[in-house]
RNA sequence: UCCCCGAUAGCUCAAUUGGUAGAGCGAGCGGCUGUUAACCGCUAGGUUGUAGGUUCGAGUCCUACUCGGGGAGCCA
């Protein structure tokens, strides 16, 4: 008999005979002789009904002992369903069981509802459970509809390096990556760690951020992205921060900030749209059980174009708001937690681009304003988690680069290579980092980021 | 890292002013039923996070630590 997995076995035609293998979420018995087992595969939402009648030869001495968490296989024939609930199912000829759960009293994913806490210690089993399953389907979904629209969209997928010994980010504390033996370690005359003895010969870490070496491609061929892992040693504990993510990172040349926003827009709204058509099962469970009215917050999202102010007009809209801030507003400030909540959540209720920072809150590489006092850098805000996106047009201009690099007391010859993109054609660009957890948050409703990558690295939490 | 809260059965939580630790869910067994968050009855299950301290006596009070949650900072 034909394998089929349970998303196609749902769509099969009755009469179909079939075999499917999965997990019993439960077991219902009926005496009238027959036995009813809700078996997932993780290739939908939904689970398959499977009708087992007390004729089978194993009835009595394995299909009624079946537990959740149990590996089953079972052969049959596709039947319209008589009862509610479901449209087909698998009335069963054969049912074998592939692995018995030793058990079920201590079984941790019983079939009841469980905290997201708790579901977090027992990571290596909580995608068998309605909300992690959803979660990893979702998951990819956008991770595959994100290289589908940069392909479609004419970009290059550049894999920018994981370990990097150019100490140029400044985008935060880094993970040191060293083979230096950490009970005799080398060192130097002066008694510092000697990483010229270490495997590069200097100091390597793993990547903040993919940006500079995919501005180099960018000034190469034009349209280009990263999207892998990032590090940050950061101590933050907070439901937005990991110290391992995944962060989308385009950068476009002859483009300016306007540019950027514009794709930042047209980019989130094209995954919305595709998670919305290919994911509509497991969006219906966010929506019922996460977060009411989630799937219609997306489609308002997709329907108005995103409010687009500059951090002055935001300031000004804060100081005129008829609320009281933790934090007072104050032009040259950066934006708090509950100002982007404020501007995002109750003033303008979708996403909002703020752009045009002061040139004293934000980076080196980004691009200096005509005031001499902004820089060309948006944000994007989300409601219900803030920012979702960081991103700057670049300043191409080596002279005004120099300067911010000598006024922020940067190591001028660290940045070398990418000096050099300024001296042999130089090109307006711009990019921006979308972190990918912050997205599926976004999208499904899930209030912790540890909820929404399969093994979260959190500060003193490495366990799975 | 800072502020606040918490840790009791497999899970979620009760336990009066300090006085022998309870329920629901889950699990096991039985009953009932083309069932589907099923329902009814019975049963099992706990050195109360760790280490100290106060007390005749600590789940309860005190100290430290560990872990978890909420908020803040850093950011994506």
């Amino acid at each position: 008999m034909q394998w089929l997995a349970i998303n196609h076995a749902l769509a099969a035609d009755p009469g179909a005979k079939i075999t499917i293998k999965g997990w019993v979420r439960t077991r219902r018995d009926s005496k009238a002789g027959l036995s009813f087992i809700a078996l997932t595969d993780g290739s939908c939402f939904d689970t398959l009904q499977i009708v087992a009648p007390g004729e089978l030869s194993n009835y009595e001495s394995e299909v009624q002992k079946l537990t959740a968490g149990c590996a089953i296989e079972a052969d049959g024939e596709l039947v319209e369903s008589q009862g509610k609930g479901q449209t087909v199912e698998l009335r069963a000829t054969d049912i074998r069981v592939v692995g018995w759960v030793d058990n079920p009293d201590t079984y941790p994913i019983a079939q009841k509802r469980h905290t997201f806490e708790y579901l977090r210690e027992v990571a290596h089993l909580r995608p068998r459970t309605n909300s992690f399953g959803a979660v990893a389907r979702v998951r990819h979904c956008l991770a595959a509809a994100i290289h589908r629209y940069f392909h479609e969209n004419g970009f290059y997928w550049i894999h920018t390096p994981i370990i990097t010994a150019s100490d140029c980010e400044g985008a935060g504390e880094m993970f040191r990556v060293s083979t230096l033996d950490t009970v005799n370690t080398q060192r130097t005359p002066e008694g510092a760690m000697d990483f010229e003895q270490d495997f590069f010969g200097r100091e390597a870490h793993l990547t903040v951020s993919g940006q500079l070496n995919v501005e180099t491609y960018c000034c190469a061929l034009s349209k280009v992205y990263t999207f892998g892992p990032t590090f940050r040693a950061e101590n933050s504990n907070t439901s937005r921060h990991l110290a391992e993510f995944w962060m989308i990172e385009p950068e476009i040349a002859f483009a300016n900030l306007s540019d950027n926003a514009d794709l930042a827009e047209d980019f989130i709204k094209s995954l919305i749209k595709t998670l919305l058509d290919e994911r509509e099962d497991d969006m219906a469970f966010f929506d019922l059980r996460i977060q009411k009215g989630v799937v219609d917050n997306l489609k308002h999202v997709l329907e108005s174009p995103f409010e687009r102010i500059t951090y002055t007009e935001a300031v000004e809209l804060l100081e005129k708001a008829d609320k009281k801030f933790e934090y007072p507003v104050k032009w040259g400030i950066d934006l708090q937690s509950e100002h982007e909540r404020y501007l995002t959540e109750e003033k303008i209720k979708r996403p909002v681009v703020v752009t045009d920072y002061p040139k004293g809150i934000k980076a080196f590489y980004m691009r200096m304003n005509d005031d001499g006092e902004t820089v060309a850098a948006l944000d994007v805000l989300a409601p219900g988690i803030g920012e979702i996106i960081g991103g700057s047009q670049r300043e191409e201009r080596l002279d005004v680069l120099d300067s911010r690099i000598a006024e922020m007391k940067l190591p001028k010859e660290n940045y070398w290579w990418y000096r050099d993109l300024r001296r042999y054609g130089t090109v307006p660009h711009a990019g921006f980092g979308l972190g990918f957890e912050r997205l599926i948050q976004f999208v499904t409703g899930m209030a912790n980021i540890r909820d929404v990558i399969p093994f979260p690295r959190t500060p003193r939490s490495a366990e799975f």
